[in-house]
DNA sequence: TGCATTTCTTAATCTAGATTAATGGAGATG
DNA sequence: CATCTCCATTAATCTAGATTAAGAAATGCA
């Protein structure tokens, strides 16, 4: 069995779709109950902020998942923006496939735990934000993410940093 | 029904327990399977970095849970110190109440909902943190906690923003 | 109550990273 | 193939917020 079939089992109404590069999978502002599974490719989620800037929140390679999940939870428009950067297959599926059907005990169980980790990883961005320089911030993500800077444009990997590119290349330039 | 009993139920182990002024009530670096439930009082959840700052990552007053969760779920070193800003009344349970004893499905649900909320406010912090000025930030914090304020000494307000308190000063004088 | 310690504020300097601008590639598109 | 647009880089300036320092206010403690 493999990973998207043990999260969210298999009699659902789950869509596959191929997404070509830079196509937009979910627009920010909608109340959205869909999660995406990245079956192949690359894709990102960001928002923009009021003076029009970008600002990449994640990446999600294979075997990931992006969704605006207080969205999907509570029905708030999605403040996220979900886009391809590599041609991808996608798996579409809704949230009440992940949490709220007729799940088993022990699924629910293993999803609180996706949920505990990914809390986890959101804790040590914050306080990485607080505490490190870009430069460190960089640092932290190469050995974090070791395959993604060969599929992502540094100007995405500045965008996730929080910094300009040209502050990004200012720091890649030093090392 | 209280919130507290809606959450953990009635037949834990719950603790108890009363903690003056700055007591520390968890450290980090240790495994921990507490959640502390704040009852009454005021308490903040940190991270001291290599240069032996501080970086205050969230307060807990009233009917707030403060956990660090990964640390529960996975059995990792906190990497969260958890102390008393005010005298305070802390009821202290294990993360198996809280998540993987008898649960019922329904609560398991519940459970989830309360960590899908918390994803989304860690989602909005790391956008905040990345994309506004930390007078922006402040303001933000204002409107979102408007009753922390009158509790919390300047220097913390300025920790959780990521910020010195010399900046904050700075900023309230302006406005 | 009085002294000591911590907290808050103000001001002077310093610096990481933003902004602006200009240049040379690299892909896309006709 | 030539042109166009986007991307990465470098350099010059600018600025938000850090750092340092010192005084004032508040708080804790004997």
């Amino acid at each position: 069995m493999d990973f998207l079939t043990e999260i969210i089992g298999t009699d659902t109404k789950a869509i596959h779709k191929k997404f070509k590069k830079k196509e937009i999978i979910q627009k920010q502002g909608v109340v959205s109950k869909n999660a995406f599974y990245v079956k192949k490719g690359l894709i990102r989620s960001y928002s923009i902020d009021e003076k029009g800037k970008e600002h990449i929140f994640m990446f999600g390679a294979e075997d990931w998942i992006i969704a605006d999940l207080e969205s999907n939870v509570f029905n708030k428009p999605t403040e996220l923006c979900i886009e391809t950067i590599e041609d991808s297959e996608i798996v579409i599926f809704t949230i009440d496939d992940f949490n709220y059907a007729e799940s088993s005990k022990e699924k629910l169980q293993k999803n609180s735990k996706l949920l505990a980790r990914r809390i986890g990883s959101l804790q040590r961005r914050v306080i990485q934000l607080m505490s490190s320089s870009a430069k460190e911030r960089y640092q932290i993500f190469l050995e974090t993410y070791p395959l993604l800077p060969n599929r992502v444009p540094q100007k995405m990997i500045a965008s996730y940093l929080g910094i300009t590119p040209e502050a990004l290349s200012k720091i890649r330039g030093e090392s």
